[in-house]
DNA sequence: TTAAAACGATAACAAATGTTTAGAAAGCTA
DNA sequence: TAGCTTTCTAAACATTTGTTATCGTTTTAA
């Protein structure tokens, strides 16, 4: 949890009082390899903080082919953030890659914070803003960049992946076939 | 004015004093059809809000290329919102694709709002989850729909566009090209 | 009003990417 | 450790999508 907090203030100050009035809200909790954080068609209810480990994001599209949305690990929030505001169904599902161990928010805990936190809104606010200028810079990339491109840039997103994560699954980010991704690779 | 001023309201809670405070740093501008509001290489100073008319959004690519990334009508926010918030160089240009009206707010007026304002940090939270949940379900649209399902659901999106936009940027804005999309209109 | 530019459809061809299958290497699990 | 599963590469072929060029039509601007 220390490592929560730790992020946490280097967002915003807080008193302790605020703190201890967050925290005792929210609660770790640990996901073994492979299994799901969270499932899509439920409204989510939490956003989650990883403190160890690392999370994939996935979609299924209308013919039930599985898409890798997104990877998520140390030090970042995650959660279908869309479906959480508009309290809708999920249509991303989150999946441990590795046992991982992450802060649970429930939503009366963001609320809270909102209501009794100073900074509270303008924390989310920059996590809003920080999640926006991600999702802005992927748009940005798939226009501007060939898959090529994307692929050899992709450290740079997610600093030491390509030894943590199936090849597969990052052909799947980059939204080509796993074959084809082998071939690009071996080209020049 | 009295449009932007209304759309706030719905939007957060807010005195007279406070409004008035805020509104003496904003004021109107009016851009011909095919003018540049914002171009990129610069870094943004403004956020705009359309009071009348549309904008596109653009980028260009290593090779020259344009490719249309977003399109604002009446009633929405628009700016290189990632990259102002970076206070760095811009990557889109803003075009206004017909006569447009729209209400330039600029960085110190913003600050001013989160500083001076009660329920400023909410506006700014409430803008960037919402501009976050529109990036989210585009990204998921390119994921689970192929190109003719995003095309023919392109007015749930921004209603009425295909009335007013020409082709081959609503193929730039699929990623596909013109001639393309003309087949693929034709099939079925 | 008229000449120029932009637009959209179409055809022919080229390039990029997907699918299927197979096999070897690596990883996982009982 | 042995057996099973996953992963990655490769080849052959199919499909999708892009590029270029052409031609009416519509729109724009002097």
């Amino acid at each position: 949890m220390e490592f929560f907090k730790f992020i946490v203030s280097q967002i915003i100050d807080y008193t302790p009082k605020e703190w201890d009035g967050f925290a005792s809200q929210i609660r770790i909790q640990e996901f073994k390899k492979s299994t799901f954080l969270a499932e899509a068609n439920r409204v989510p209810e939490e956003v989650f903080f990883i403190e160890k480990g690392l999370i994939r994001v996935l979609i299924n599209d209308s013919k039930g082919a599985e898409h890798t949305f997104h990877f998520a690990t140390e030090g970042q929030f995650i959660a279908d953030y869309a479906s959480y505001l508009r309290m809708q169904p999920a249509h991303y599902s989150l999946q441990a890659l590795e046992d991982t161990r992450v802060v649970v928010i429930p939503r009366a805990a963001i609320d809270w914070g909102y209501a009794h936190m100073r900074q509270g809104e303008k924390l989310g606010r920059l996590v809003a803003e920080q999640y926006f200028s991600y999702h802005d810079d992927r748009i940005k990339q798939t226009f501007s960049l060939t898959p090529k491109e994307r692929y050899d840039k992709i450290e740079e997103v997610f600093p030491g992946i390509l030894n943590r994560i199936p090849q597969h699954m990052i052909a799947s980010y980059l939204g080509i076939s796993s074959v084809h991704l082998s071939r690009l690779k071996n080209q020049k």
